[in-house]
DNA sequence: AACTATTTATAAGA
DNA sequence: TTCTTATAAATAGTT
């Protein structure tokens, strides 16, 4: 949809690559937005350009989570631009340590999401034991309310862990293209 | 773009939204795979439905795991409805239990990625004591490499821990609608 | 599931 | 890069 068609190929033009990478990349974006809006649906993109820059796309939450790590990855650097007009030495050792730390929260979380998941076990195991002489169809209201709760929870824990990867994994990458 | 515009709210009449979601959810994934092919682009989508079915799509690589997923799930669902005709009894609680043991598999391979992390760690820490003398444009080309190298393994650590997730994530989901 | 009148996205060009 | 515009593509409502 332009001035003429296109082959469903690799652009070879590096520059009309990068242009099209940027418009086409917003249009999805801007897609995905409808898509959510006219649908009450959850939808969350992850791009990476040709040079390996990382674009996220979420609603709702992934973006917002995305753009927090960004902003304090950029509020850093800005920060570090201002100490020497020059190449700053401790630059990058700096950012290597914060990419630790954040990562090493990021296995904490995962650790939390280990406990909930052995709690989440066991509450199955005993209500396994329990069903164990009632057809499934008997299963009271309550109980089916209770596991749908549960389930929501840890499908809650594991996006967010998703989206704390999904970010720090571009973090990363930021600080190598840098 | 259709016979008229509309407005960018959510479609009320549940069967439009229905078709609105499958048409512009295909669309979207569509403009995805073009955007992948033209620039080279690394491209990974979730989307969940209003009725919370998850659909995914990625390029390279996501949509196979995704897909990999989904048909052990569908096969189990098979067998299934092989042995009785009406209401699997034990149907639901092997689900349940299949996505325990999934979610502990995730969970060691968070555990095998924290010990990764931890290399990666000391290694900063030391490589940054040698640097300590010598300014970071000195850096050897080799250094370099192997820092290179080191992020390169952890990012696919993580993205294959955030697609297995998202799938389980998935799974549960599928399990839940049944 | 198809069909089409329109709207929307975008390839080239400025 | 940003804007413009001719054309291709997506899709809302219809059958």
């Amino acid at each position: 949809m332009g001035r003429r068609k296109i082959k469903m190929e690799k652009v070879q033009d590096t520059n009309t690559k990068q242009v099209t990478f940027s418009k086409r990349r917003l249009g999805l974006f801007k897609k995905a937005s409808e898509l959510a809006t006219l649908c009450n649906a959850e939808v969350g993109i992850v791009v990476f350009s040709p040079g390996n820059k990382p674009y996220s796309f979420g609603k709702p939450n992934f973006d917002l989570i995305a753009e927090r790590f960004k902003n304090e990855f950029e509020e850093e650097e800005e920060a570090d631009s201002c100490e020497t007009s020059g190449y700053s030495r401790g630059k990058r050792a700096r950012q290597e340590k914060k990419i630790c730390k954040r990562l090493n929260s990021i296995i904490e979380e995962a650790e939390a999401e280990k406990k909930h998941g052995e709690d989440l076990h066991k509450w199955l195991e005993s209500a396994e034991q329990d069903r164990f002489n009632k057809p499934i169809e008997e299963l009271t209201l309550e109980e089916l309310k209770e596991f749908e709760a549960k389930i929501q929870e840890t499908r809650c824990g594991i996006q967010s862990n998703i989206n704390h990867m999904q970010a720090s994994s571009s973090l990363m990458f930021l600080s190598k293209d840098n």
